[in-house]
DNA sequence: AAGTAGCTAAACATCA
DNA sequence: CTGATGTTTAGCTACT
């Protein structure tokens, strides 16, 4: 789905002026480098991981070279892994001066960038929100799970730092070793406030809420997700006291952390290899299980790079050591920035620059999605002649079935959400579908015809917004023209006229006249549905109402198309290309212009609104079956798009005369006899 | 994969 | 001749 909503996307903006990248190719540069789920955007970045997961029996080694190196390991994977959070969250400058001179439009080519070049600002405007959501969980996701690895090894350590503090220290002053001890608890304390406030955050952000039992998607590969957030306080608190063998402890939350994981998450039990044995999760997302001894020195042997080390220089922060080479870099790292108090400490601050930053992105993220919703809502807000021309009353006059759509869409289909959780609304009308709005190049599937949503109503509440926001209308031109023509007493306009009625409702078509007025001449020719008649005036353009309902029997109700669409309708690639075309077109005064709407748009609007709400002038979609709702789709608003229903079945059998009751807009006079002379001609072809 | 629908572009014809 | 109006064809994309 993200796919075809991408391509679809990116199609749609020919000129290239928001080309929203290929989500497939997001997607795919992740899950194929990574080859799992998720994480492997984020992750990919860490030289050393590959080789990290291979299994490297360096099996003789003294306890004490096992605790090293565990530690060294514990260390590595935060220290990795702070970096990339560090790197990924606050080097989009970079990335951007590489990529692009405009922050603002995003090539197409980016999306064929591999997501570790992109930078957020990219992925956001990249991806959909789904999947920006997915891709910050499942990060979220393993820096928890690191987080975790990281926490449990500082607290390893310092344990066994304890304890080799304490058998010391019966050779030290007394003092000397109070002030170690305390200076050890406190930092024990200081951890497990650090991490209960990552946690906290994370929470904050949605990601722990995930629930242990709920396995399902992307994240359950990741076993801390299933851990529950609560817990791991309690288990860091377990196992604080300083006189408690750094094993057992170990022991311990190695048990908790395998059992809620395995549990939760059907990720298999691993083999204890040894107590301390712990879950990594790879970029990639496969869990891997770590044998702690090679993995420190392996991830530090990584041919090529190492992700401290950078330009010669060590990377650690406060440190700007030059090194040769990556083995002297090595070595300086495992000397200079050993685990001790001051790495620990370095560490940490690290971590709450990330964090930081992190609370940052979520707050950018609520905002930006704030401002979503807001662009979204206002113009679904009651207008003021919304009421009015709500086609409602007319639909309940010959429709028995007046769903009160006023707050529910009765299909169950796809509607927007209005929560937090996918707010992401293209800036469009109420009332429009997802995909047209594209303020350039062809957009297919124009609203109108795809949901057969009353392209009257619509109008009706969106009319304002389309006159004076410069974004293409979703409907196609024959929906237009037809409306236009129906707009009009008699049922029929000129060439001129309907020229006239574009530009007077659409800010859209009030340029490139010379493309939509020869789309428009096209679709009168080419339409058997409008019919030129020849009057005294001149020649005039009718509608014959059953070669348009003819013309493509829609059965969208609950099709998976159409919720593919509205679903792509909230992508941000949508809401990107018409957010950017609207502030582009920077047509935002829109809806309080009294001037532009005066003039003959309000009167030819009223007098439209109630002839639609007399008789449904739009297409009924042929199929009682299918009929139920085809709500206009961005229709948050509280319309009740189904008064068609009946007339849409009698339509569908199509008794006698073309338009029954429900129809006036084909009894009018004029075209009526149109319609009679056209009714022979009338072949299904 | 084929068919359909829609959009755009363009060529051409007709007529005032 | 010019411009407006119609007609037709072709290429493209999206969708079924």
């Amino acid at each position: 789905m993200m796919v075809e909503s991408a391509s679809e996307t990116i199609r749609s903006a020919p000129s290239g002026q928001n080309g929203v990248g290929s989500i497939s190719g997001q997607t795919d540069g992740g899950g194929g480098g990574g080859g799992g789920a998720g994480a492997a955007g984020t992750g990919g970045s860490g030289p050393g991981r590959d080789s990290a997961a291979g299994p490297d029996s360096n099996g003789e080694m003294s306890p004490a070279e096992l605790l090293h190196f565990q530690q060294q390991q514990a260390l590595q994977v935060a220290r990795q892994f702070l970096l990339q959070q560090a790197s990924g969250l606050s080097s989009p400058g970079n990335n951007d001066s590489k990529q692009s001179a405009s922050s603002v439009q995003v090539p197409v080519s980016v999306a064929m960038m591999s997501p570790q070049m992109l930078t957020p600002q990219q992925m956001q405007q990249i991806l959909s929100p789904p999947q920006l959501q997915a891709l910050l969980q499942q990060q979220q996701a393993l820096m928890l799970q690191q987080l975790q690895e990281y926490y449990k090894k500082q607290q390893e350590q310092l344990h066994l730092q304890l304890l080799t503090q304490q058998q010391a220290g019966k050779q030290q002053p007394k003092e000397a070793l109070g002030n170690k001890q305390l200076a050890f608890q406190q930092q024990l304390l200081q951890m497990q406030q650090l991490q209960q406030q990552h946690l906290l955050n994370l929470q904050r952000q949605g990601l722990v809420s995930l629930q242990p039992g709920q396995a399902s998607g992307p994240l359950q590969t990741l076993p801390q997700a299933a851990v529950c957030p609560t817990d791991l306080p309690q288990l860091w608190k377990g196992e604080g006291a300083p006189g408690q063998p750094a094993e057992d402890s170990v022991k311990q939350e190695g048990l908790d952390l395998t059992g809620s994981a395995t549990t939760a998450t059907s990720f298999a039990a691993p083999p204890k290899v040894s107590p301390s044995l712990s879950h990594h999760t790879l970029p990639n997302g496969q869990p891997t299980v770590l044998t702690p001894r090679r993995d420190s020195s392996s991830h530090e042997e990584t041919p090529g790079s190492h992700p401290l080390y950078g330009h010669g220089e060590c990377k650690w922060p406060g440190c700007e050591t030059l090194c040769e080479d990556l083995g002297q870099f090595i070595k300086h790292l495992n000397t200079e920035h050993a685990l001790d108090d001051r790495s620990t400490a370095q560490c940490r601050v690290q971590m709450q620059v990330v964090q930081q930053l992190e609370i940052q992105l979520a707050k950018e993220s609520e905002r930006l999605q704030a401002m979503m919703a807001h662009l979204h809502m206002r113009p679904s807000e009651p207008k003021p002649f919304n009421q009015p021309l709500n086609p409602v009353p007319s639909s309940s006059s010959f429709s028995k079935v007046t769903v009160s759509a006023a707050d529910s869409f009765p299909d169950g289909l796809v509607h927007p959400p209005t929560s937090a959780a996918a707010p992401v609304t293209p800036l469009r009308p109420p009332g429009l579908s997802s995909a047209s709005l594209h303020s350039g190049g062809p957009t297919r599937r124009r609203s109108s015809d795809k949901f057969c949503s009353p392209i009257s109503s619509e109008l009706a509440q969106n009319h304002e917004f389309y006159k004076n926001a410069d974004v293409r209308p979703p409907f196609t031109y024959a929906s237009l023209i037809r409306q236009a023509i129906l707009e009009t007493p008699d049922r029929q306009l000129t060439l001129n006229e309907i020229y006239n009625w574009f530009t007077r409702m659409f800010a859209y078509f009030r340029r490139n006249t010379a493309t939509w007025k020869n789309a428009v001449r096209h679709n009168l020719s080419l339409h058997k549905c409008f019919v030129r008649v020849e009057n005294v005036k001149g020649a005039v353009w009718t509608v014959d109402e059953r070669e348009y309902q003819k013309r493509r029997p829609p059965k969208m109700t609950g099709s998976p198309t159409l919720v593919k669409n509205m679903i792509s309708g909230l992508s941000y690639g949508a809401l990107n290309a018409s957010y950017q075309a609207a502030l582009a077109e920077s047509s935002f005064p829109l809806l309080n212009s009294p001037g532009m709407l005066n003039p003959g748009s309000a009167s030819s609007l009223l007098p439209l609104s109630h002839e639609d709400v007399g008789a449904p002038v739009e297409p009924l979609p042929s199929n009682g079956s299918s009929s139920p709702p085809r709500l206009s789709p961005p229709q948050y608003s509280h319309q009740v798009q189904v008064k068609e229903e009946p007339a849409e079945a009698e339509e569908d059998r199509r008794p006698g005369p073309p338009l029954g009751p429900p129809n006036p807009s084909t009894a009018g006079p004029p075209e009526d006899r149109d319609l009679e002379e056209e009714l022979p001609g009338e072949e299904l072809s």
